[in-house]
RNA sequence: GCGCGAUUAGCUCAGUUGGUAGAGCAACCCGUUUACACCGGGAAGGUCGCAGGUUCGAGUCCUGCAUCGCGCACCA
């Protein structure tokens, strides 16, 4: 057959080339508006009254570029959505970027480091903007990377965790929390990091294993019980020995206070107190508390009446004891106490213990208890409006009655375990970047609402807010809450599901579910998608040392984005990290070729033009054919609605090229060269209606190279595939 | 300490309610003047971590153990 007397596009007799592709037809998507589904809706494409598929998307840090995890969970989305799209449903894939106080603090810091310039140098307002033209630029990158991997998210919707719509919300969200009493000030024992120079929350608190000396002694000669400890300088600080209440060496102890007229400079009461809390067999069964620098000695501080004395101040430094330890870091005043100790004949014994040392997350400074005091949600407390409920039980009742569901449902476990050990959240951040608490202060006045209370003399809270504070309301906030007439919150709240990493079901889902439950009194979205991390093809993770990071964008310049995207979607299920490699991705670059090469072999062998309109005369052959392509269609369409797109990707996948390719093809050369008219009919109609098929249910997976397939094959009255229904069989 | 997951071919992984072990990649052999070398065909390769149990029948269900990984708690 010759190529030069058929009617097919001259694109086709190249290879599939994605660099001359991805892009035009990026731009093609965008100008249609149907990223938007009011136009969809408009012209008709989607259905107004049928079901509306709306899914937010996790707003990524705005701290640079995209890695591959964002990637996967961008085209896990993107199936989903125009899965959704294509079965005329009105469709939003809302989008947007997350100011992350914290880690984009830290990291512009260190850019001005670096520059040797510190924050404190700039000022409060130099600062901020020069870290909002920081986000600004991430954001542009972001965006841009998103569009390349072929997101169909609606642009005109597009929001940013930090804009003044979002500071609406969340001084609204505030306000109502502060009004119910749910939100607190309160003078606490805090996770004060004294590198990153504010407090976190004990989920941003990661705790290392280290080793560590655990040294056995006596405060004085003639006290009576020796203690053991890991952190002698803390001892400066203690008020109270605890025993085990059962613990027959002690008892007679028990009540007495003694007092210490030196240890390390420093005068100690130390009242000799019961509690259950104190194991008998841990060191010497007796245990020092230091209540100001420990949050169980605070516990135990409260149950007894115990004082408290604070002696490291923020920067992690002595506020007590001799020349020797007096200013000096807590480190270098451990080993000076430990001197003392064995100066005086104190110390009994030293053992090499490890032991985990609790971190901050983004500063990686060694988290130091303190009594600070700072903003708290309470978890604990009945709120009149919702039943008296607490937001512990608002966060646990939607997933036990079944409203929400939560993949792989093992994940419905930790999460329990998680909200039925949760304590109060504390949301203020000693941060420049982030939403300023909208609280004021006036001599002893204290001043919250929405807006800045008028008169003289006011001054707002320094602190900001804990960024999963507005992460919480992203369902909502980015619908147009507050206002609660806006019709998108009518139409698309709560948003069918969410799709996010299992590493954030404590910081971000646990939240949206608080927040929307308690403002809302409904929940945010239906069903909880958890994927893994995307680690390198030995398993491990991709970072800068190990040098296995995987660029998505290198990779989809390299083999299309449209492989990226099947690489990734292949073999990942729900909850499991899963393994990448460029391997992997060439091998679905020759599938995009291959796909390219069918539709090629197909408009060559069919001649289009004579087919028969409304053909039914199959051949018995052809009827099965049809019948095992339809159960195919069926079982894909089962399945992707299951969310269970790493099996119809791959179902797809070999049917096209094991099935298709290499058996259906080979089989029909002999009936175009030997067949009936009969016989050729039937078997091109088989084929062009397959082709389309094909496309079609391949199209949320493989969207660039469809949709190019799609205006090159032969179709009545066709729009852009992107809104083009979905195969029903 | 409590909980979760993994363990299947050399590598990476599927295996849906129990019914003759699958795919991709790699390696091996063969073929290919046209849909595609970004190809096709073929053969090879597995005590399904270990030990028990239930069953006519177990990769799949139950019990115990081992190794690896993860989460939470403790961490004086």
């Amino acid at each position: 057959m010759n190529n030069d007397d058929l009617n097919i596009d001259p694109k086709l007799l190249k290879p599939y080339n994605p660099n001359d592709t991805e892009d035009r037809i990026y731009k093609l998507w965008e100008e249609s508006g149907f990223f938007n589904p009011d136009i969809c809706i408009e012209k008709g494409i989607a259905q107004n009254d049928a079901t509306p598929f709306s899914i937010v998307l996790p707003p990524p840090n705005v701290t640079g570029t995209l890695h591959i995890g964002h990637a996967s969970m961008l085209v896990i989305e993107d199936i989903m959505v125009r899965f959704a799209r294509m079965q005329g449903r009105p469709t939003l894939w809302l989008p947007g970027t997350d100011h992350a106080s914290i880690a984009t603090q830290s990291k512009v810091e260190k850019i001005l480091e670096k520059e040797g310039i510190r924050k404190n140098d700039l000022g409060r307002d130099e600062f901020l903007n020069r870290v909002n033209t920081f986000a600004q630029e991430s954001h542009d990158t972001i965006v841009n990377q998103m569009k390349k991997m072929g997101v169909s998210v609606d642009w005109s919707r597009e929001a940013f965790t930090l804009d003044e719509k979002r500071n609406l919300a969340v001084r609204t969200a505030f306000k109502k929390m502060y009004d119910d009493d749910l939100i607190y000030r309160g003078h606490r024992i805090v996770n004060w990091d004294p590198k990153g120079q504010t407090v976190i929350s004990d989920d941003e608190v990661v705790n290392e294993e280290r080793k560590a000396k655990l040294y056995t002694f006596k405060y004085s000669a003639d006290f009576p019980i020796s203690i053991s400890t890991t952190r002698p300088e803390t001892k400066l600080g203690d008020t109270a020995v605890a025993v085990n209440p059962n613990d027959d060496r002690y008892t007679q102890y028990i009540g007495k206070t003694y007092v210490v007229d030196n240890f390390c400079g420093q005068k100690l009461e130390i009242k000799i107190v019961a509690d259950d809390h104190v194991e008998k067999d841990f060191g010497t069964g007796a245990l020092g508390v230091t209540p100001a620098h420990s949050q169980i000695d605070a516990e135990i501080a409260v149950r007894h009446n115990l004082p408290t004395k604070q002696v490291i101040n923020e920067f992690a430094k002595m506020m007590v004891g001799n020349e020797s330890i007096l200013g000096k870091k807590t480190t270098e005043a451990r080993v000076n106490v430990v001197e003392w100790l064995k100066e005086n004949n104190l110390l009994e014994n030293e053992e090499e213990v490890t032991q985990n040392i609790p971190t901050a997350e983004r500063s990686g400074g060694i988290i130091e208890p303190l009594p600070k005091l700072q903003w708290f949600i309470n978890v604990n407390k009945p709120i009149i409006t919702r039943g008296n409920k607490t937001l512990k039980e608002l966060m646990l009742e939607p997933i036990k009655d079944g409203s929400i569901d939560i993949l792989p449902d093992r994940f419905e476990k930790v999460y329990y375990n998680w909200v039925e050990n949760l304590r109060d959240w504390c949301i203020s951040r000693q941060i420049w970047y982030g939403h300023r608490i909208p609280v004021w202060y006036r001599n002893d006045e204290i001043y919250c609402d929405i807006d800045a209370p008028e008169g003289d003399g006011w001054i707002q809270d320094e602190d900001t807010l804990d960024t999963w504070f507005s992460s919480g309301l992203w369902t909502f906030s980015t619908l147009g809450w507050p206002d609660m007439d806006s019709p998108d919150l009518k139409k698309y709240h709560p948003t069918t599901v969410l799709e996010t990493g299992y590493d954030i079901i404590f910081f971000w889902v646990a939240r949206m579910i608080l927040m929307s439950q308690y403002l809302l009194g409904e929940i945010p979205f239906e069903t909880v998608y958890l994927h893994g991390l995307v680690r390198d093809a030995k398993g491990r993770k991709m970072s800068k040392s190990l040098g296995n990071i995987i660029d998505p964008l290198d990779v989809a310049e390299k083999y299309g984005a449209d492989a990226v995207r099947m690489s990734l979607v292949i073999g990942t299920g729900p909850g499991n990290d899963s393994k990448m490699s460029e391997d992997k991705i060439k091998a679905y670059k020759h599938f995009a070729n291959k796909l390219w090469n069918i539709t090629r072999f197909i408009l060559t062998y069919t001649d289009t033009t004579k087919l028969e309109k409304n053909f039914q005369n199959f051949t018995e052959t052809d009827l099965d054919l049809i019948k095992e392509r339809n159960e195919l269609v069926n079982t894909i369409t089962k399945e992707i609605t299951e969310y269970k797109f790493y099996l119809a990707s791959d179902k797809i996948y070999q049917y096209t090229w094991a099935r298709l390719a290499d058996v259906i093809l080979e089989e029909s050369r002999p009936i175009y060269a030997n067949g009936t008219n009969e016989e050729k009919n039937s078997r091109s109609q088989f084929l062009i209606e397959t082709l389309e098929i094909i496309i079609k249910t391949l199209h949320p997976f493989m969207p660039f190279v469809t949709e190019e397939l799609w205006s090159i094959i032969p179709v009545e009255n066709k729009n852009l595939l992107m809104v083009t229904p979905w195969p029903e069989i």
